[in-house]
DNA sequence: CTGTTAGCGCATTCAT
DNA sequence: ATGAATGCGCTAACAG
């Protein structure tokens, strides 16, 4: 802060009103008249006046901003989904604070920290690792899940067994029979309805489910090269891979292809997410499109509504996924061309 | 702010003490005694005090948070940095603002605002395509750009010229005569100290330099396929292609391995910036490493001590670069292959 | 080492 | 529609 700062009483003398008018004609200009409010933004703009916002927040016992909780940062999967945040936070005259989750020793202990320590008017969850405990009491502030979900948080996510009945029928509409899976990290939610979308897809089509052909990943694209290792050291391959995040398939794609076996040639592989560099690849990944900018716009909007309502709960949304078809799945190996080809 | 939270004087009373010395115990522990230090701690504890972050503020005359402005949220380039930064700030008690100078229409007002606005005791740039107008005063609070630089401004970065000298360099060591470059967006500081190097190294090493075989691009994946199709039409193609950035070479590659052209089969390819898929890639990228965690955390604790000994001024650090051998660099097409292979 | 006092800069009563 | 007065909750001087 800048010591020789105009203050509000600088403005107030230069204006020749109170500070109280001041105050008025910068944020309520419906109950000042026209001509002070033009004096008043005159001497505003003569002194460089820039209300402080510590003692603004203060004084309206808030804080100005909203956290975002993120497990990685380092992890570009949330860049879109804080880019949406961003989107809203900004003309709403908040501030985007965010902090990493997993950096520091005692997570759970961060969160406690954030949600106690009067430094956010909100919060976004966006770690679906953390401890519900803290949440259980649904404390101040508002906190609302994006993307993940824990206990009965409010949350704005997308249809995610649905993605993977989208993605299952796929690769069985091209002729899969033997389709595997790679899945997110255990225990996760994700990864669980992923999972639990695609046995039941796969139980309603009749197709066969085999323990072997899941592989246990953690998003991660290292995860989708060691899944690649093991697929490629099975006797009985599954024909198609169902991949619980683009990064994984990624991996998967990219270690197969460093061995010399082709996608979709050999395997076809499906993704989730629609991360950028999926249209970018060779081939193309076919995956299941996830609204990571509108996940985070709404879970903003829908947080600054509970601010502003003074409650605590919301709405909890599921948004749209679609198949985005593109160059990664090709009728298995040995198939006859299908009629359209 | 929950209404019904403790303040400093209900954690007074409770310990029998002062209100300066609970503030004393807690933030200056050294100045009190560790007898009335406990009796503070155990009132903490008892009433679960935590300390009003905007009343601190406040009186301490500061914001308590840093600001990160970022051209594009939603480009993960930048979320490693972010997490350097994020991790040096976290210990130190500052909060993280980030916002992206994109987003909205005016993209400079943004920049004064933040600047003048007592939002921030500091900012870190991560866009160089500001206007450096408002900063040519070296205005509080003290600013600091990371990879980017603007003017004169103290900033951390990474041997830009170098990485460009070591990419040419073994491409030319491969075999490569016929080298080409895609470039970042004309004017960006980045794009033009890539370029410089690749020119600089052209001649010291007596190569061919063609006009056509540059290619602009802007960093983006879709520039980078853009790139390609351009080298598809061309009849006199450089053999060997030094890419800007990862992005660019990774569309570059994906663009061509769609349309049947093999890397490095047919053309060597060598990005900028190591971004994690750059080894996941089938071929895995060879490219220029850039520390961008490491830039991020030099940038913060070089505008932690710029604040706290209140000046303006820090010194500009370039950071080491390095070649990561891969797999999209090999011979050119024709050649005899080498000795060692 | 500890208590008392006095604001930090603003938004908001309550008057007028 | 405007002004005067009053804290928001905390830390920094200054005494003791």
């Amino acid at each position: 802060m800048n010591p020789k700062t105009a203050k509000i009483k600088d403005v107030a003398r230069i204006a020749g009103v109170s500070t109280a008018t001041v105050s008025r004609a910068l944020s309520e200009p419906g109950k000042v008249a026209e001509a002070t409010r033009a004096l008043v933004l005159d001497a505003v703009a003569a002194t460089g006046y820039r209300a402080n916002q510590a003692a603004r927040n203060l004084r309206r016992r808030r804080s100005g901003s909203i956290i975002a909780l993120v497990p990685n940062l380092a992890n570009p999967f949330f860049s879109q989904i804080m880019a949406g945040i961003s989107s809203v936070l900004a003309p709403s005259g908040y501030g985007l604070l965010i902090a990493d989750t997993r950096s520091g020793p005692d997570a759970d202990g961060r969160l406690a920290h954030y949600l106690s320590g009067n430094i956010a008017d909100g919060l976004i969850l966006l770690d679906g690792a953390l401890s519900p405990q803290p949440l259980a009491h649904r404390p101040r502030p508002p906190v609302i899940a994006a993307c993940e979900w824990l206990g009965d948080l409010p949350s704005i996510r997308a249809e995610n067994a649905r993605g993977a009945e989208l993605a299952v029928r796929h690769l069985a509409g091209a002729g899969h029979r033997r389709i595997g899976h790679l899945a997110g990290p255990a225990g996760n939610v994700l990864s669980m309805s992923r999972a639990d979308g695609m046995v039941e897809t796969l139980a309603a089509l009749g197709l066969e489910r085999r323990a072997e052909w899941v592989f246990e990943g953690d998003f991660s694209l290292a995860s989708g090269a060691r899944a690649a290792a093991l697929w490629m050291a099975m006797a009985d391959r599954p024909t198609g891979l169902f991949c619980a995040s683009d990064e994984m398939a990624c991996g998967f794609i990219g270690a197969l292809q460093q061995s010399g076996i082709e996608v979709p040639g050999e395997v076809s592989v499906i993704g989730f997410d629609d991360i950028e560099v999926a249209a970018h690849l060779g081939p193309p990944l076919t995956t299941i499109h996830q609204p990571r900018f509108e996940i985070g716009a709404h879970a903003a909007r829908s947080l600054l509504a509970m601010i502003k309502a003074g409650t605590l709960e919301a709405e909890t949304e599921v948004l749209p996924v679609e198949l985005v078809e593109r160059g990664s799945v090709a009728p298995p190996p040995g198939a006859a061309p299908g009629p359209g080809s």
